[in-house]
DNA sequence: TTATATGCAAACCCTTTGCAATTCC
DNA sequence: GGAATTGCAAAGGGTTTGCATATAA
Protein backbone atom coordinates (compact mmCIF):
# COMPACT_ATOMS: atom_id res chain seq x y z
CA UNK A 1 0.00 0.00 0.00
CA UNK A 2 2.58 2.62 0.42
CA UNK A 3 3.75 2.50 -3.22
CA UNK A 4 0.29 2.97 -4.98
CA UNK A 5 -0.51 6.38 -4.63
CA UNK A 6 2.84 6.82 -7.51
CA UNK A 7 0.91 4.85 -9.60
CA UNK A 8 -2.01 6.49 -9.00
CA UNK A 9 -1.07 9.38 -9.55
CA UNK A 10 1.17 8.34 -12.66
CA UNK A 11 -2.75 6.82 -13.79
CA UNK A 12 -5.06 9.95 -13.35
CA UNK A 13 -1.55 12.05 -15.76
CA UNK A 14 0.25 13.57 -12.32
CA UNK A 15 3.78 13.34 -12.31
CA UNK A 16 5.56 12.31 -9.57
CA UNK A 17 8.00 15.04 -8.55
CA UNK A 18 10.61 15.21 -4.78
CA UNK A 19 7.76 18.02 -3.71
CA UNK A 20 4.96 15.45 -3.57
CA UNK A 21 6.68 13.17 -2.10
CA UNK A 22 8.22 15.79 0.78
CA UNK A 23 4.61 16.98 1.47
CA UNK A 24 3.18 13.40 1.79
CA UNK A 25 5.91 12.72 3.64
CA UNK A 26 5.50 16.01 5.72
CA UNK A 27 1.66 15.36 6.43
CA UNK A 28 2.49 11.73 7.69
CA UNK A 29 5.18 12.48 10.09
CA UNK A 30 3.17 15.56 11.66
CA UNK A 31 -0.40 13.88 11.77
CA UNK A 32 -1.50 17.47 12.31
CA UNK A 33 -0.36 20.55 10.58
CA UNK A 34 -0.99 23.62 8.52
CA UNK A 35 0.21 24.33 5.46
CA UNK A 36 2.71 27.02 6.77
CA UNK A 37 3.80 23.95 8.96
CA UNK A 38 4.48 21.43 6.27
CA UNK A 39 6.01 23.51 4.53
CA UNK A 40 8.54 24.30 7.18
CA UNK A 41 9.14 20.53 7.64
CA UNK A 42 9.83 19.83 3.77
CA UNK A 43 12.04 23.11 3.60
CA UNK A 44 14.63 21.28 6.27
CA UNK A 45 15.27 18.95 3.56
CA UNK A 46 14.55 20.92 0.63
CA UNK A 47 14.78 24.67 1.44
CA UNK A 48 14.01 25.67 -2.28
CA UNK A 49 9.81 24.60 -1.49
CA UNK A 50 7.72 27.75 -1.75
CA UNK A 51 3.78 27.63 -0.02
CA UNK A 52 2.23 27.90 -2.96
CA UNK A 53 3.65 24.45 -3.83
CA UNK A 54 2.42 23.24 -0.47
CA UNK A 55 -1.11 24.57 -0.94
CA UNK A 56 -1.40 22.97 -4.32
CA UNK A 57 0.03 19.81 -3.64
CA UNK A 58 -1.54 19.26 -0.26
CA UNK A 59 -4.68 20.05 -2.70
CA UNK A 60 -3.82 17.21 -5.15
CA UNK A 61 -3.36 14.94 -1.84
CA UNK A 62 -6.52 15.34 -1.09
CA UNK A 63 -8.02 14.60 -4.16
CA UNK A 64 -5.90 11.20 -4.37
CA UNK A 65 -7.43 10.41 -1.00
CA UNK A 66 -4.21 10.37 1.04
CA UNK A 67 -4.60 13.44 3.01
CA UNK A 68 -7.68 15.20 4.49
CA UNK A 69 -8.17 18.48 6.47
CA UNK A 70 -10.22 19.67 9.55
CA UNK A 71 -11.38 22.81 10.64
CA UNK A 72 -10.17 23.39 13.92
CA UNK A 73 -10.36 27.25 14.76
CA UNK A 74 -10.28 30.38 13.07
CA UNK A 75 -7.33 29.92 11.75
CA UNK A 76 -5.12 27.64 8.77
CA UNK A 77 -6.58 24.52 8.43
CA UNK A 78 -4.99 21.27 9.64
CA UNK A 79 -3.96 18.26 7.69
CA UNK A 80 -3.93 14.70 8.51
CA UNK A 81 -3.11 11.72 6.52
CA UNK A 82 -6.40 9.72 5.27
CA UNK A 83 -4.81 6.69 6.79
CA UNK A 84 -5.44 7.62 10.70
CA UNK A 85 -8.62 6.01 12.04
CA UNK A 86 -11.32 8.64 12.17
CA UNK A 87 -11.93 11.01 15.28
CA UNK A 88 -13.75 14.34 16.27
CA UNK A 89 -11.95 16.91 17.80
CA UNK A 90 -12.20 18.59 20.27
CA UNK A 91 -11.58 22.04 20.70
CA UNK A 92 -11.74 24.01 24.09
CA UNK A 93 -12.90 27.85 23.77
CA UNK A 94 -10.60 29.33 26.72
CA UNK A 95 -7.31 27.52 26.52
CA UNK A 96 -7.25 26.19 22.47
CA UNK A 97 -6.66 22.69 23.26
CA UNK A 98 -7.16 20.07 21.31
CA UNK A 99 -8.18 16.62 21.96
CA UNK A 100 -9.67 13.29 20.08
CA UNK A 101 -12.76 11.41 20.96
CA UNK A 102 -13.72 8.21 18.20
CA UNK A 103 -16.23 8.85 15.73
CA UNK A 104 -19.20 6.51 17.67
CA UNK A 105 -20.15 9.21 20.15
CA UNK A 106 -21.60 10.73 17.08
CA UNK A 107 -23.66 7.85 16.33
CA UNK A 108 -27.13 9.11 17.75
CA UNK A 109 -26.50 12.50 15.61
CA UNK A 110 -25.59 11.32 12.59
CA UNK A 111 -29.17 8.84 12.83
CA UNK A 112 -30.86 11.71 13.97
CA UNK A 113 -30.15 14.05 11.11
CA UNK A 114 -29.76 11.41 8.29
CA UNK A 115 -33.54 10.25 9.70
CA UNK A 116 -34.83 13.66 10.50
CA UNK A 117 -32.86 15.77 7.19
CA UNK A 118 -31.48 12.95 4.88
CA UNK A 119 -28.49 14.55 5.68
CA UNK A 120 -25.07 13.06 5.56
CA UNK A 121 -22.99 13.99 8.50
CA UNK A 122 -19.57 14.55 8.66
CA UNK A 123 -18.43 15.55 11.99
CA UNK A 124 -14.66 15.27 11.40
CA UNK A 125 -14.28 18.21 8.85
CA UNK A 126 -15.25 21.14 11.66
CA UNK A 127 -13.88 20.69 15.23
CA UNK A 128 -16.38 20.47 17.79
CA UNK A 129 -16.32 23.57 20.09
CA UNK A 130 -16.61 24.02 23.70
CA UNK A 131 -14.92 23.94 26.71
CA UNK A 132 -12.13 21.30 28.02
CA UNK A 133 -13.27 19.87 31.42
CA UNK A 134 -10.81 21.90 33.31
CA UNK A 135 -11.54 25.35 31.70
CA UNK A 136 -15.28 23.92 32.07
CA UNK A 137 -14.87 23.87 36.23
CA UNK A 138 -12.83 27.23 35.96
CA UNK A 139 -15.85 29.01 34.16
CA UNK A 140 -18.31 27.88 36.78
CA UNK A 141 -16.35 28.70 39.80
CA UNK B 1 -36.35 44.06 27.46
CA UNK B 2 -35.35 45.44 24.17
CA UNK B 3 -33.66 48.75 25.71
CA UNK B 4 -32.05 46.98 28.63
CA UNK B 5 -28.86 46.92 26.52
CA UNK B 6 -28.33 50.42 25.92
CA UNK B 7 -27.99 50.73 30.54
CA UNK B 8 -25.81 47.67 30.19
CA UNK B 9 -23.46 49.63 27.62
CA UNK B 10 -23.26 52.66 30.40
CA UNK B 11 -22.68 50.62 33.46
CA UNK B 12 -19.67 48.78 31.80
CA UNK B 13 -18.50 52.18 31.03
CA UNK B 14 -19.40 51.91 27.06
CA UNK B 15 -20.91 54.72 25.01
CA UNK B 16 -23.91 54.83 23.04
CA UNK B 17 -23.63 55.71 19.61
CA UNK B 18 -25.58 55.64 16.40
CA UNK B 19 -22.83 52.96 14.82
CA UNK B 20 -23.55 50.69 18.02
CA UNK B 21 -27.56 51.29 17.33
CA UNK B 22 -27.68 50.47 13.94
CA UNK B 23 -24.81 47.22 14.10
CA UNK B 24 -27.25 45.83 16.43
CA UNK B 25 -30.50 46.67 14.55
CA UNK B 26 -28.91 45.17 11.06
CA UNK B 27 -27.81 41.90 13.17
CA UNK B 28 -31.57 41.23 14.52
CA UNK B 29 -32.90 42.59 10.84
CA UNK B 30 -30.42 40.19 8.71
CA UNK B 31 -30.85 36.98 11.44
CA UNK B 32 -27.52 35.90 9.74
CA UNK B 33 -24.97 37.99 8.02
CA UNK B 34 -21.44 38.23 7.59
CA UNK B 35 -19.40 41.56 8.79
CA UNK B 36 -19.09 42.95 5.16
CA UNK B 37 -23.30 42.16 4.62
CA UNK B 38 -23.82 43.93 8.23
CA UNK B 39 -21.69 46.90 6.68
CA UNK B 40 -23.87 47.08 3.81
CA UNK B 41 -27.12 47.03 5.31
CA UNK B 42 -25.82 49.88 7.90
CA UNK B 43 -24.43 51.93 4.92
CA UNK B 44 -27.86 52.14 3.37
CA UNK B 45 -28.63 54.46 6.36
CA UNK B 46 -25.25 55.87 7.85
CA UNK B 47 -23.12 55.81 4.11
CA UNK B 48 -19.81 56.53 6.10
CA UNK B 49 -19.44 53.79 8.57
CA UNK B 50 -16.33 51.66 8.55
CA UNK B 51 -16.12 47.60 8.10
CA UNK B 52 -13.16 48.47 11.40
CA UNK B 53 -16.25 49.75 13.51
CA UNK B 54 -18.46 47.21 12.17
CA UNK B 55 -16.32 44.58 13.44
CA UNK B 56 -14.84 46.36 16.65
CA UNK B 57 -18.63 46.52 17.50
CA UNK B 58 -19.35 42.97 16.79
CA UNK B 59 -17.07 41.99 18.88
CA UNK B 60 -18.37 44.40 21.49
CA UNK B 61 -22.34 42.98 21.56
CA UNK B 62 -20.78 39.27 21.57
CA UNK B 63 -19.28 40.49 25.13
CA UNK B 64 -22.15 41.85 25.94
CA UNK B 65 -24.01 38.76 24.90
CA UNK B 66 -26.35 40.52 22.18
CA UNK B 67 -25.18 38.99 19.47
CA UNK B 68 -23.23 35.52 18.67
CA UNK B 69 -21.50 34.36 15.66
CA UNK B 70 -20.96 30.74 13.93
CA UNK B 71 -18.68 29.42 11.10
CA UNK B 72 -20.16 28.02 8.44
CA UNK B 73 -17.62 27.56 6.11
CA UNK B 74 -14.22 28.54 5.26
CA UNK B 75 -15.10 32.18 4.66
CA UNK B 76 -16.34 34.81 7.04
CA UNK B 77 -18.45 34.06 10.15
CA UNK B 78 -22.12 34.67 10.39
CA UNK B 79 -23.43 36.92 12.80
CA UNK B 80 -27.07 36.45 14.33
CA UNK B 81 -29.06 38.36 17.39
CA UNK B 82 -28.63 36.00 20.54
CA UNK B 83 -32.38 35.51 21.34
CA UNK B 84 -32.85 33.59 18.70
CA UNK B 85 -34.21 29.81 19.60
CA UNK B 86 -30.94 27.61 19.39
CA UNK B 87 -29.97 25.41 16.68
CA UNK B 88 -27.43 23.02 14.52
CA UNK B 89 -26.18 24.79 11.50
CA UNK B 90 -25.84 22.03 8.17
CA UNK B 91 -23.69 22.75 5.66
CA UNK B 92 -23.45 20.97 2.33
CA UNK B 93 -19.89 20.08 1.06
CA UNK B 94 -21.76 20.40 -2.25
CA UNK B 95 -23.87 22.43 -3.23
CA UNK B 96 -23.21 24.28 0.12
CA UNK B 97 -26.84 24.99 1.17
CA UNK B 98 -27.17 25.76 4.66
CA UNK B 99 -29.96 24.24 6.65
CA UNK B 100 -30.91 24.33 10.65
CA UNK B 101 -31.72 21.28 13.01
CA UNK B 102 -32.61 21.82 16.08
CA UNK B 103 -29.65 21.30 19.32
CA UNK B 104 -31.84 18.20 20.70
CA UNK B 105 -30.18 15.85 17.99
CA UNK B 106 -27.07 16.61 19.87
CA UNK B 107 -28.33 15.96 22.92
CA UNK B 108 -27.06 12.26 23.10
CA UNK B 109 -23.80 13.57 22.08
CA UNK B 110 -23.22 16.02 23.99
CA UNK B 111 -23.89 13.83 27.15
CA UNK B 112 -21.21 10.87 25.97
CA UNK B 113 -18.72 13.60 25.57
CA UNK B 114 -19.77 15.29 28.75
CA UNK B 115 -19.34 11.98 30.39
CA UNK B 116 -16.09 10.60 28.36
CA UNK B 117 -14.03 13.63 28.29
CA UNK B 118 -15.56 16.20 30.75
CA UNK B 119 -15.89 18.59 28.13
CA UNK B 120 -18.70 20.62 27.26
CA UNK B 121 -20.13 20.44 23.88
CA UNK B 122 -21.06 23.98 21.97
CA UNK B 123 -22.00 22.30 18.95
CA UNK B 124 -23.91 26.09 17.68
CA UNK B 125 -20.45 27.53 16.51
CA UNK B 126 -19.21 25.39 14.29
CA UNK B 127 -21.59 24.03 11.27
CA UNK B 128 -22.06 20.45 10.61
CA UNK B 129 -20.87 19.21 7.51
CA UNK B 130 -21.89 17.25 5.37
CA UNK B 131 -23.71 16.41 2.39
CA UNK B 132 -27.67 17.41 2.24
CA UNK B 133 -30.50 15.13 1.03
CA UNK B 134 -30.20 16.01 -2.95
CA UNK B 135 -26.64 15.98 -3.17
CA UNK B 136 -26.06 12.37 -1.31
CA UNK B 137 -28.58 11.01 -3.96
CA UNK B 138 -26.19 12.28 -6.85
CA UNK B 139 -23.31 11.64 -5.01
CA UNK B 140 -24.08 7.85 -4.92
CA UNK B 141 -25.62 7.28 -8.16
C1' DT C 1 -13.71 68.72 29.32
C1' DT C 2 -11.84 64.40 28.34
C1' DA C 3 -11.93 59.65 27.78
C1' DT C 4 -14.10 56.79 24.46
C1' DA C 5 -15.20 55.76 19.74
C1' DT C 6 -14.66 56.56 14.94
C1' DG C 7 -12.59 56.74 10.19
C1' DC C 8 -8.81 56.06 7.54
C1' DA C 9 -4.85 53.85 5.86
C1' DA C 10 -1.71 50.55 6.43
C1' DA C 11 -0.49 46.02 7.89
C1' DC C 12 -1.68 41.40 8.91
C1' DC C 13 -2.61 36.32 7.97
C1' DC C 14 -3.93 32.87 4.88
C1' DT C 15 -4.63 31.57 0.22
C1' DT C 16 -4.89 31.87 -4.82
C1' DT C 17 -3.31 33.33 -9.33
C1' DG C 18 -0.59 34.57 -13.65
C1' DC C 19 3.38 33.73 -15.82
C1' DA C 20 8.06 32.55 -17.09
C1' DA C 21 11.37 29.02 -16.10
C1' DT C 22 11.99 24.30 -15.06
C1' DT C 23 11.38 19.37 -14.97
C1' DC C 24 9.34 14.91 -15.61
C1' DC C 25 8.17 11.44 -18.88
C1' DG D 1 9.83 17.81 -27.18
C1' DG D 2 5.95 19.07 -24.93
C1' DA D 3 2.93 19.15 -21.27
C1' DA D 4 2.83 19.29 -16.33
C1' DT D 5 4.90 21.46 -12.42
C1' DT D 6 7.42 24.78 -10.01
C1' DG D 7 8.93 29.32 -7.97
C1' DC D 8 8.16 33.89 -7.68
C1' DA D 9 5.73 37.96 -7.15
C1' DA D 10 1.60 40.03 -7.00
C1' DA D 11 -3.19 40.15 -5.72
C1' DG D 12 -7.04 38.49 -3.18
C1' DG D 13 -10.34 37.99 0.96
C1' DG D 14 -10.99 38.71 5.69
C1' DT D 15 -9.40 40.95 9.82
C1' DT D 16 -6.70 43.86 12.99
C1' DT D 17 -3.97 47.89 14.18
C1' DG D 18 -2.06 52.76 15.05
C1' DC D 19 -3.15 57.14 15.08
C1' DA D 20 -5.35 61.62 14.43
C1' DT D 21 -10.01 63.38 14.59
C1' DA D 22 -14.59 63.55 16.29
C1' DT D 23 -18.08 62.90 19.77
C1' DA D 24 -20.86 61.13 23.92
C1' DA D 25 -21.33 62.11 28.50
Amino acid sequence: MSEDWRVMLREKGYRLTPQRELVLAAVNELAHATPEQVCARVQETASGINISTVYRTLELLEELGLVRHAHLGHGAPSYHPAGHHHHLHLVCRDCGTVSQVGVDVAGPLTEAVRTAEGFEVDLEHFAIYGRCRGCAKRAQA
